[in-house]
DNA sequence: CGACCTTCATAACCAGTAGTTATGGAATGA
DNA sequence: TCATTCCATAACTACTGGTTATGAAGGTCG
């Protein structure tokens, strides 16, 4: 039994007509009266009787016909699926992001990607790079925004820099703290700590023990949100993107490095994907515009790659 | 697209695996790459990430697998479906009869029928020779038992005539009816007449006008069981068939002719259904096993034709 | 009653393809 | 590094979907 032999037969059981069906299906009626036989010799059965004047549905063909119109309406529906997925109508991406990203570049990005392709489903999982990154490798994701470069090894992985982001150091904003600070400088100056797990966390324990010095601990633990209110609170400052500044007028920022050629501190944000073919089209797309609207993204606190 | 690439598809996007899925399919490795190829070429896209330990599916392999098993899960029961027609597994039959076969012949013949082919239904009409006639000629019946011959030209019909009934004349058993009579001892006989419609109307009229009279109606327009009810009420005598005598022991019957050289007075029963081809199988079954279960029904009232 | 028409079946043929065997190339694992 | 595994490719065969041309069987109309 084949697809094609089905549609035939459909046409010829609703044309009860051999040449106006062979018209219809825009074959030949020689070849529809072979497959309409091949298609009975497939099912052990006839299912037309044949006269000169019209044909007739035997009950063999009266049973096959419904199952027939299904089953063509499903391989339509099984390809317009399939086509939908291709198109983009359709499919969905899981996003990973670091949470400064989730709060920051993201939001817009998720929204211009969605408004041209309103069918594909967007999940976004906030966390840190490396647990982001472990589960870009497994499989649980198909695209992160993360803090680059990798500290895992992750041959399968594709990591694109797309921005560098300027860390500033975040005090209250009627602190007695300089617009300009060097590193050296957050040496004995309480800080509040990211908790475990931040890219934050460790970028600011780099720069201090490179240069030589431990950094003075106010209070650790805490969510991106959480920081940002001890600090407002007065209990210290934090070293942050320089992007979450602007929208808390009781912060202050503080350049870090950038002068005497020292060189400004800085976090290089990536777009990472498992390598190329696996990736389902609706990633592709995303990961093609993701880099796009990004790249376009300047300013003076996030510097394209 | 091609049906038995369904199949290839879906076994491989089971196996995960190109040549364990030829193995499971029947065919061979180099075949199912083509045809799968084949079927990714048809719908314009991949459906599997092809790599040396095994296979994935794509996202569009993805939307199409639950198609693909819904397509051949139909396919099958549209064959299964067509297989039980033809294995009279299941069907329906319409019969119509005239009201004594109905009670006398058919119910045993039908118990015959149902217990070798219970999945088929049984739909019984009961009428007149004249309206079955038309019933079958138009298609609202399959077969019939009717009394030969047809008073209506149905040349699309097949008639087959299969068992030659008595007719007897039914009085009240306490009545002075002598137990044999010739047609013309009706003469003057009060007579209890069935309505118009029912063959034995017909046959009683045709029988005294063949004889040179008319009958004399005691009461007209009944029903068999009125009829019979009337004839016990003593009301008159009615020409039955000889098969519905024994069932009521307050009538008594007479045979009508067979003395004297005069023929006895006997009506055909013949199946009747529509000419060869465009039989469903399980009336062509039906029309076989009833003709086989009424020849072998014999009795001296009821001989074979 | 015969000529014509309609309708489906058949014959002969071509082209494309499902399926075969043999072989190659790439990645994995010992 | 070598063997193994696994999928792709090549070359070939057999079949079949599709074509045109023709035939056979029933109707229809003059």
């Amino acid at each position: 039994m084949q697809f094609h032999q089905l549609g035939y037969f459909v046409a010829v059981a609703r044309a009860r007509h051999f040449t106006r069906a062979a018209e219809e299906t825009g074959t030949t009626q020689p070849n529809l009266s072979k497959q309409i036989r091949s298609l009975e010799n497939a099912l052990g059965t006839q299912l037309f009787v044949r006269g000169p004047s019209g044909v007739e549905l035997t009950s063999a063909g009266e049973a096959l016909l419904p199952h027939a119109e299904r089953i063509l309406i499903e391989v339509a529906t099984a390809e317009r699926s399939v086509h939908e997925v291709t198109s983009l109508r359709r499919g969905r991406v899981r996003v990973g992001a670091t949470p400064s990203i989730c709060e920051g570049l993201l939001p817009a990005a998720l929204t211009a990607f969605h408004g041209q392709h309103p069918g594909i489903e967007l999940e976004v999982s906030e966390g840190s790079s490396g647990v982001l990154t472990r589960d870009l490798s497994e499989g649980r994701l198909d695209v992160a925004l993360l803090i680059a470069p990798l500290r895992v090894a992750a041959p399968d992985l594709v990591s694109t820099p797309v921005l560098r982001e300027r860390l500033v150091l975040a005090s209250p904003a009627d602190a007695d703290v300089p617009d300009q600070l060097r590193i050296a400088d957050l040496q004995g100056r309480p800080l509040v700590m990211f908790r475990e797990g931040y890219d934050l966390r460790d970028v600011t324990r780099r720069a201090c023990s490179d240069h030589g010095f431990s950094p003075t601990v106010a209070i650790e633990g805490g969510e991106m949100g959480g920081v940002l209110r001890f600090v407002e609170a007065g209990l210290g400052s934090a070293v942050v993107p320089a992007m979450v500044i602007p929208s808390r007028p009781a912060l202050k920022a503080s350049t870090l490095g950038g002068t005497q050629g020292e060189p400004p501190l800085e976090r290089t944000i990536a777009i990472v994907h498992r390598s190329q073919e696996t990736l389902p089209l609706a990633v592709q797309s995303f990961v093609e515009e993701l880099t796009d609207h990004l790249r376009s993204t300047g300013s003076p606190d996030l510097r394209q790659v």
